[in-house]
DNA sequence: GTCTATAAACCGATAGAC
DNA sequence: GTCTATCGGTTTATAGAC
């Protein structure tokens, strides 16, 4: 038992928060609005985080530790497994599906994501700690899983590689916006986000072989 | 003459605003601050703006006007002209090479980029209009190009693709911050920037001649 | 066009009653 | 733990002199 549980104001708060920082960020997100659309008082901002800063760590925070992102162990077991189901194609598409399932559908609140999108660009307390407690080990286990594909990548290249397949899976969730502008859409569909998929794991299973 | 020189105080103001939006966002800038940064007058931005808001509009649209990138037409024209330095290899790898430098190397300012990249999750007025003038026909240009390259390729899929290389090459932008911390690097050098380029240009033609 | 002075509103944070 | 009331500071925007 890590983390008391919280109280409903203090949660209610937080949720409050969270979606108001993701939409207009830390400086436009008063914390009259957060209260109200919490249904709490003011003062009680400062009573369970203190500062509006706090407040916005602590979102950011909850958001990396809901992140129910499938991690690439799970990915590099079935990998070693062996069989047809488990071949390199398989785990790559699998692999990819659930990240972009994962920020593009209704997995989470849309604003877990849109939040996470924000902070990268406007660093903050937190995001240090994001990224040795996040997207570091995920980052080192994807670039063992990718080792593993093709053992002949060098540790730069297979680096850039990884980056190249997030970099595709999160570009759809930042530029979400002007995307669904261009395409004259309301919102992704299901079969947008499937095709999505398809096509980035068949991308990066066709580099992954024509390395080095 | 479609646009009027600006004077030396309004020019001063809307380089002076870019640059803080670019850093702290809208809500984040005072325009106290972008007065005393332009070394202007805090009744000056009023004056030749009106709001703050329209600052913002206006600097975005400066960025977007001054980007010098190269468009696909060049790249479109360079493959029909045939030969080997004009193979879909070379020109792919050029473009993307481009793209790369332009966002990540010091051809324009750096607060461009930033501000550009901070617009798209942060809608505003002036984006659309962004789209329309800048992205769409630089889409529809690339989509052209890799239709060139591919001709068996779905529209859709030919989009996507185009999504995937712009996306890789905003993701080092975007994340730039993050990207650092896990890199334990103090900037993007030289070495770096180009084997991004290399790296994406060498998964893109993989990548297109896969498909379908 | 540029300045000073100021209006009017909002901000985050907190003291103190309950 | 929750509330009201308020302090001290900042914000944008503007009126009016030069």
């Amino acid at each position: 038992m890590t983390k008391p549980a919280l109280t409903g104001t203090k949660l209610a708060l937080l949720e409050a928060a969270g979606e108001l920082f993701a939409e207009h960020g830390l400086e436009g997100t008063s914390i009259r609005a957060i209260a109200e659309k919490a249904q709490a008082n003011i003062a009680a901002v400062n009573y369970h985080f203190g500062t509006k800063e706090n407040l916005y760590t602590e979102a950011l925070r909850h958001v990396a530790t809901c992140a129910p992102v499938i991690p690439p162990e799970v990915f590099l077991a079935r990998l070693r497994g062996g069989g047809v189901e488990n071949s390199p194609e398989a785990v790559i598409r699998d692999l990819v599906q659930d990240r972009v399932s994962n920020y593009l559908s209704k997995k989470s609140p849309e604003w877990h994501t849109k939040l996470l999108m924000r902070s990268l660009p406007e660093p903050n307390q937190a995001l240090e700690q994001l990224i040795q407690q996040i997207f570091t080990p995920d980052q080192d286990g994807l670039m063992e899983l990718v080792l593993e594909i093709n053992p002949k990548l060098s540790p730069s290249q297979a680096r850039i590689l990884v980056f190249s397949m997030i970099g595709q899976c999160v570009f759809y969730v930042f530029a979400k916006a002007p995307i669904l502008i261009l395409l004259k859409k309301e919102g992704y569909d299901d079969a947008f986000t499937r095709e999505i998929g398809e096509t980035v794991s068949r991308i990066m299973m066709s580099a992954l072989y024509s390395f080095p």
